[in-house]
DNA sequence: GTAAGGATGCGCT
DNA sequence: GCGCATCCTTACG
């Protein structure tokens, strides 16, 4: 991707209704910068998370340590930690003060392949980033990206390429069965025909 | 202080 | 399809 012809997206994106900006991201590409060296992958695969009513969010009871991030200002990064061994990529929507945010769970590799084939340990293309853990590990994510601005910082951030994304596809939420009623919203999106899906819809 | 469980991925069957 | 790895966060006492 030649990054000239790139724009960054800024505040007013993120700030929009989660849905909005969850749908929207769906072909945006995410860029990761390490040590002067770019991973790119197109965002394929999301889900939204929204406020303290959704039982299925981190923030249903509560502002904690741990999600302390989903109350910041939109377009802030929310990295957590999951069983035991798993980092998971957030981007913080919505108003201040309200806790929101989309996971990211797929990405299409675009470039830095070499690099993301080396984190993970394998070279199989659809096996790099195609799950909300592995992406974070193709890409070098973990805890200290937690709370980094996306909208400012040198080391991750969103962009956008002109990419003219065709249908959307949208079904429940993964591994959210614990959430009762809101395990069934359709709050999952995802670009329809994309080969690295993290699951079939 | 302590215990229970999770926004997952991998390997084996 | 199933079990397991592995440890942080939270809830409760």
């Amino acid at each position: 991707m030649n990054m000239n012809d790139a724009h960054r997206t800024h505040s007013a994106f993120f700030e929009q209704a989660t849905e909005a900006v969850a749908r929207d991201l769906l072909g945006k590409v995410l860029v990761r910068t390490v040590d002067g060296v770019d991973c790119a992958g197109r965002i394929v695969d999301v889900e939204m998370y929204l406020g303290e009513g959704d039982r299925a969010c981190h923030a249903a009871r509560g502002r904690t340590q741990r999600n302390e991030v989903m109350f910041w200002r939109a377009g802030h990064a929310y990295v957590y930690f999951v069983y035991g061994m798993h980092y998971c990529f957030n981007i913080v929507t919505e108003k201040e003060g309200f806790p929101a945010a989309v996971l990211v769970r797929a990405l299409e590799p675009l470039s830095g392949i070499e690099l993301m084939e080396q984190r993970r340990r394998t070279q199989k293309r659809e096996l790099l980033t195609s799950g909300p853990a592995r992406l974070t590990q193709a890409l070098g994510i973990d805890r200290t990206s937690n709370g980094i601005d996306l909208t400012s910082s040198a080391e991750l951030g969103v962009f956008e390429d002109g990419f003219k994304k065709g249908k959307i596809l949208k079904g429940p939420r993964i591994g959210v069965d614990y959430a009762g009623k809101d395990a069934k919203l359709l709050w999952r999106f995802g670009l329809s025909g994309s080969a690295f899906l993290s699951k079939k819809f």
